[in-house]
DNA sequence: TAAGATAAGAGGGACAT
DNA sequence: ATGTCAGTCTTATCTTA
């Protein structure tokens, strides 16, 4: 499922110049007071570093719009699939030319390699909506990837979807990995695998995924009333500052947070609903939750 | 310098309560 | 529904050739 970018605009609650950050349901959050706005305004705003790089190449510029346009409502009515032939092939050939104007020194057998690898990208595109700005990045991360023979010993498809996978999380759009490895019927542990490998062998920085985004969504997906989400956001700040949060999964801890907010304030929702909701186990949802309690009951102690 | 050994930490499954 | 434990996976660090 598509979302848009980040918006950024300033919360008229607190004010001060906060961040709003539009999650994936389509509201808009203040990450400092969780203030919720229903109207969704601001201007889209995408940064892509990686490519701005390349000097002569105005990628920015490339018409996404067209893949945008069956956003949201494509996945009730259907996919544009039909509509697919000429116009991706018009995109995958402009793509092809870009990366080939990147650099003609390829070698004739790197180049066939990379022709299949963007036949299947292609064929995923189809499949997961990937927007044209998308294609062509995850391109680049491929090509990348196999200069460093990255690919080697590797499958393709875990390393394509490793790649769409880092440019969603680049551009703000939170999709989800589950959607990945569907399409591209690959191992979990494969595309994790290669994933990392391409975050470190190729300099990639991803955004961390703001653990109070993850708060705001998973308290949606588990229809958690506003007041508590409110509650688990506090809370979650507090869990940050403590830097016990430090290396753990930002929905884990998102879960845990939530399921305590829901004991405090009488919204009996179980462990389950929750940690499914949030994509986690149980488990980790406990082993969290018991971490929290210990720094809560620390810091009222230390304040008594 | 590169490849193996070891330890620590995290998440998830199975079972018990 | 919730709590507990053993086995797995990954990364970092140390060792060995």
């Amino acid at each position: 499922m598509m979302k848009p970018a980040d918006n950024i605009i300033i919360c008229p609650n607190c004010g001060d110049g906060q961040k709003i950050i539009d999650v994936e349901s389509g509201e808009l959050i203040c990450t400092k007071c969780g203030y919720v706005i229903h109207d969704r305004v601001g201007d889209v705003h995408e940064d892509w570093s990686i490519l701005a790089t390349e000097p002569s190449s105005k990628l920015r510029t490339s018409p996404t719009s067209l893949a945008r346009s069956g956003m949201g409502l494509s996945t009730i009515i259907g996919r544009p699939d039909k509509s697919a032939g000429s116009g991706l092939n018009a995109a995958m050939r402009s793509t092809f030319d870009r990366l080939r104007a990147w650099d003609f020194r390829v070698k004739g057998q790197d180049e066939r390699s990379l022709r299949r690898a963007f036949v299947e990208l292609d064929r995923l595109r189809g499949i997961i909506q990937l927007s044209d700005a998308i294609v062509e990045k995850t391109a680049y991360i491929y090509r990348r990837a196999q200069e460093r023979g990255l690919v080697r010993g590797r499958t393709m498809r875990a390393i394509l979807g490793a790649a769409i996978y880092i440019v969603q999380r680049e551009m703000g759009i939170s999709g989800t990995m589950d959607d990945i490895i569907k399409a591209t019927n690959t191992k979990e542990k494969d595309l994790a695998r290669a994933y990392r490998i391409l975050l470190r062998e190729l300099d990639l920085k991803v955004p961390m995924l703001d653990p109070v985004k993850c708060v705001s969504r998973v308290a949606n997906n588990a229809n958690i009333g506003e007041r508590t989400k409110r509650r688990a956001m506090d809370m979650i700040n507090d869990v940050i500052k403590s830097g016990q949060a430090a290396g753990k999964d930002p929905m884990g801890l998102a879960a845990s947070v939530l399921y305590i907010a829901c004991l405090c304030s009488n919204e009996p929702k179980s462990q389950a609903t929750i940690a499914e909701a949030a994509g986690v186990s149980e488990v980790t949802l406990r082993k969290n939750q018991r971490m929290i309690v210990g720094i809560r009951q620390q810091t009222t102690e230390s304040i008594l």
